[in-house]
DNA sequence: TCTGGGGTCCTAGGACCC
DNA sequence: TCTGGGGTCCTAGGACCC
């Protein structure tokens, strides 16, 4: 059997966590930028405010209601996962971390698995302060659908069981085909078109049919939704493509800004190789208008490097970003957003290395070493390249921050008795 | 009139996920 | 005026090879 466990509300609720004024309250947390919704406590849902609703528009509604908002903090989100994916791995033989919030659990052998369930989720919320939930059933795709019901339904206290040919087939009716993990908008649109309009009608498709209108990707979904597992739990090895990206907090024309983002973009990707010890062969830049503004001109251009040799080294990833960006930017243009890819990842060692390389490479590597070894201890950005600047022009909205309060000490909670 | 068949690799784009 | 960021997988089509 399978199981799924996401985070309610994930964001909304990390904020909850250290500010307990906010139980009960509505919270909604933005995008990076301060740009849209991204998630959204009970209360905020029950507002009808939506997913991915731009934050401009809420401003109405703000002046009515006395919603909490806050800018993304994913230093804070990220050490709360964490803190979640290491509490599971303790308590299940095997997990598959599928997401910030959300993970597969692989639960052979256990017996009891309702009382099991229910012991999890009550732990994690005690040990992490995080209301989770748990889906479980013989697939994956399955266990998702077991999952919102789990969420959607009080009377399931966080766990729902899908372990009969009853509760598939109840299940299954209960579940709209666009609420399928693997069935998005497009798929929904096609599949109501031909009178499919829950999960039960999707299965009631022979094969065939749904081979050829939905490819493989199609066909695995209808044979997991039958009970047929198709998709394995995923061993989590590094990424395959690594990516930095943001929206500008202005606009920009200059250069030089965009120049300093783009480093800076090319030295986060280096820092994320180097935790998951690996090295990128290829780098992507990427460079663009702001799409939304149909009225100003457009522009979009990405370029491909192949790097001389696999590296991780800030100062090569940056040396070659800004070589590329010349190549691609043009005078002219107000852009929103540029990016950072790189891909083509290999494990650190053994490492293949070109003949006609003839840098330095030992000595680079230790100099990455001390600089991420400087900013461990004295803050992220403490260390930096000269190229990624201090003017910081095209940083990003976030005027709603909340403290990061497990991983900076002059952020920590202070609690004094009155 | 009439022009093959089989393969690889790469890229762009589409669709999906959170 | 104002709409995020980071991923995965699959497929079609072009370029090239013999």
């Amino acid at each position: 059997m399978y199981g799924l466990l996401d985070c309610n509300n994930f964001y909304a609720s990390c904020e909850r966590v250290f500010n307990p004024s906010l139980n009960g309250e509505p919270v909604v947390v933005l995008s990076n930028n301060d740009g849209c919704v991204i998630s959204r406590s009970n209360e905020a849902k029950a507002l009808g405010i939506p997913m991915g609703e731009p934050a401009y528009k809420l401003k109405e509604l703000l002046e009515k209601v006395d919603v909490h908002i806050f800018s993304s903090n994913y230093v804070l989100y990220g050490d709360m996962s964490h803190r979640v994916m290491g509490m599971l791995t303790e308590m299940v033989p095997e997990i598959e971390i599928y997401s910030i919030d959300e993970a597969f659990l692989m639960l052979d052998g256990i017996t009891g698995v309702e009382t099991f369930g229910r012991k999890m989720v009550r732990k994690i919320y005690k040990g992490t302060g995080i209301p989770v939930s748990l889906g479980v059933a013989p697939t994956k795709t399955l266990a998702k659908a077991a999952n919102r019901f789990a969420k959607k339904y009080p009377g399931y206290k966080g766990v729902c069981i899908i372990d009969t040919e009853d509760k598939r087939e109840k299940a299954l009716k209960l579940l709209s085909v666009g609420d399928i993990w693997g069935i998005g908008r497009r798929l929904t649109k096609r599949l109501n078109y031909y009178g499919i309009n829950t999960a039960w009608d999707f299965t009631q498709r022979t094969k065939s049919w749904v081979r050829h209108n939905m490819g493989v990707t199609g066909e695995r979904t209808w044979l997991e939704l039958q009970g047929k597992p198709c998709l394995e739990m995923y061993k989590s090895l590094s990424n395959k493509t690594i990516c930095t990206s943001r929206s500008f907090g202005e606009r920009l024309t200059d250069i030089n800004p965009i120049s300093e983002a783009v480093s800076n973009f090319a030295a986060m990707c280096g820092e994320k190789l180097r935790r998951q010890h690996s090295y990128a062969t290829s780098m992507l830049i990427f460079l663009q208008t702001n799409p939304n503004a149909t009225l100003q001109p457009q522009y979009y251009n990405q370029q491909l490097v192949q790097l001389p040799a696999p590296t991780n080294d800030s100062a090569e990833l940056i040396h070659y970003a800004r070589l590329v960006l010349c190549n691609i930017y043009k005078d002219c243009y107000q852009y929103k957003k540029a990016g950072v890819i790189v891909q083509d990842i290999v494990p650190e060692r053994p490492l293949q290395t070109c003949l006609f390389d003839n840098r330095d490479r030992i000595k680079f590597e230790k100099v990455m070493e001390t600089i991420d070894n400087v900013n461990a201890r004295y803050g992220r950005h403490h260390l930096k390249m000269a190229s990624q600047g201090f003017d910081r022009k095209w940083k990003l909205k976030n005027e709603k921050l909340s403290p990061s309060y497990t991983t900076s000490l002059k952020d920590i909670l202070k609690i004094s008795a009155k």
